[in-house]
DNA sequence: CTGAAAGCGCTTACAG
DNA sequence: CTGAAAGCGCTTACAG
């Protein structure tokens, strides 16, 4: 039979005070005579008491919890992401309440729910939201920050990787090595970040005179990498260098190459973007340009912080540049 | 500027009937008189109303949250698993708050805190907790289920797959395969998953008139698998089957022997556990125990609805057998 | 420093 | 079916 929830006022009975003298003590910064907390702190003790954070809540009108909404969690890019959120709130005393979106889909439907919670704040990955949505949040006071996404003049802030400029790296490393026959191998096509990488990709090839170029559609899947990979691969004319949108499809362009026969990086040389733990193993060993997570996490915090005390705050966009990671699957 | 929160009193005021009408309208279940609903829906989506979850879990005293605490997420067996239980869970109306508890240490200290929040239930997944707190939560009538970890006689169901009879499969297969020196690369040593596995995998090996074989520390990471194979295949005497604990680390295994020129599987056999995607990628085409995840998950959240109707069910302990999945890097 | 009281935004007996 | 009222467990002016 589960007991009763002690609250406030059982404490405050045993330690003969008033409720607000209990309510007193679990509020730091409140001054309370040193009599008063200790007999409140024993009495607690003893009842096992902690304050109800859905109370305090509804009064306070913050919960300190922050809402993170994620599709595509599988995607082996973001449980390092989620991992280092929630270690980095929790250690500032707050908590995550986690959606789940549908990967492609904006989260529009999803957001009510999250608002209903009254979260401090949302940060939004993998899955984007329209405008119209990002003001309204804007408009109930709630901060909004995306993470490797941005909406362009909308009221809610970002933090990226600059993709673009990811893209045009690999354009000129592959130009560079003298390259004569590339493709890049998409992510899926209505995400901002294969929109951006393939843009700087395409851009800075056309700056240097490349006029044609292979691409194949994929959808952020080791299986959709290696499928790309074998159209290209098995073609009259296949690639000498391929760009894929990230990592995971890289690596299955590595599997398809090893298994046509393909020398990796004499024949084919190969680059991915993500710089996830697993491009590192000896079956890869993949050349990728790597996300600069600590850092996009670190500023994503801090803007949640900064909105949360400031809500009216302008939007801002920060672009925080991707770096090579050198190994051995491209020879440049 | 934020807008004040629109509240049920003032839905009540624009559509001209009492509060406790407008609270009724977003109560499932509850009578309301057409014309009632309708004057009130109008007014709520004129002024864009919302119920206050948060306020509403005060008084109803449930929260339609349930805490889920995760040690490890960025193992590959764990994106999976958050992934379908956020998304399960969503699609019954509930959230998750999600806990982050550091591998290998028990989760004492944050299970306080996840009550706090008044979680209608708990689901802890790699990671543990003393049966004090066990009891400590059935006290306060606060459901918690482990998922793949159990505690003995503790208040505390669990959802497991059976790692005691997946290890022995395990030695079973190699036994019947003929092979004469077997090796075990260890997960964690103090987690219950590894000690299970391990103690079939012995057992069996026992049984069947094994007296001697070979066994490395190892982490449950790529890395700590692919060392504790180094080590292994250098001996003089180097094992020609060995089990990992997890597939991510036999994929570890599996590029030790490629660079050490070790040929899977004519020299030497590899099985892992878990079933994670990657072990079915070209460059590793892993054998292994799958975990039935989707199974475990099902039961996990049918336990948690249950104990969340009638709290002081006896708690029980469900046990689902991994199968065999069979790819090329065994020889079985 | 402390207590009595108001109030956060809801749900739900209670009476009609 | 509907409204007035109590109450969930807190925080925080207000007065002393």
């Amino acid at each position: 039979m589960p007991l009763k929830r002690i609250s406030s006022v059982d404490v405050a009975r045993a330690a003969k005070v008033s409720q607000s003298t209990v309510s007193r003590v679990f509020t730091p910064g409140v001054p309370v005579s040193d009599a008063a907390r200790a007999k409140v702190l024993s009495a607690a003790r003893k009842l096992g008491y902690r304050p109800d954070a859905i109370a305090r809540s509804l009064i306070t009108r913050h919960t300190n919890i922050i809402g993170i909404v994620m599709a595509d969690i599988t995607n082996p890019f973001y449980p390092n992401v989620l991992d280092q959120f929630t270690n980095r709130l929790q250690a500032r005393g707050k908590q995550t309440l986690l959606f789940n979106a549908s990967p492609g889909r904006d989260v529009d439907e999803t957001l009510p729910q999250v608002l209903q919670y009254r979260v401090d704040a949302i940060i939004i990955t993998s899955a984007t939201l329209s405008s119209v949505m990002a003001d309204e949040c804007a408009r109930l006071g709630t901060p909004v920050i995306l993470f490797n996404r941005y909406i362009p003049r909308s009221k809610a802030s970002a933090v990226c990787c600059d993709n673009v400029a990811g893209g045009q790296l690999v354009a000129d490393l592959f130009l560079d090595a003298g390259f004569k026959r590339m493709a890049y191998v998409a992510g899926r096509a209505n995400t901002s970040t294969n929109v951006d990488r393939e843009k700087g990709f395409a851009q800075r090839l056309r700056e240097r005179g490349v006029v044609d170029w292979l691409c194949e559609p994929g959808e952020y899947t080791h299986e959709s990498g290696y499928q790309a990979a074998r159209r290209l691969l098995t073609r009259a004319d296949p690639p000498d260098a391929i760009f894929a949108a990230n990592d995971i499809m890289a690596m299955g362009v590595l599997d398809a190459a090893r298994e046509l026969g393909v020398c990796v990086p004499d024949q084919l040389s190969v680059i991915g973007f993500d710089g996830i733990p697993a491009g590192a193993w000896q079956a890869y060993s993949l050349t990728t340009i790597r996300q600069p997570v600590e850092e996009m996490i670190a500023a994503t915090l801090e803007l949640v912080e900064a909105r949360i005390a400031k809500p009216d705050a302008k939007p801002v966009i920060q672009m925080i540049p991707g770096t090579l990671v050198k190994r051995t699957s491209a020879r440049v």
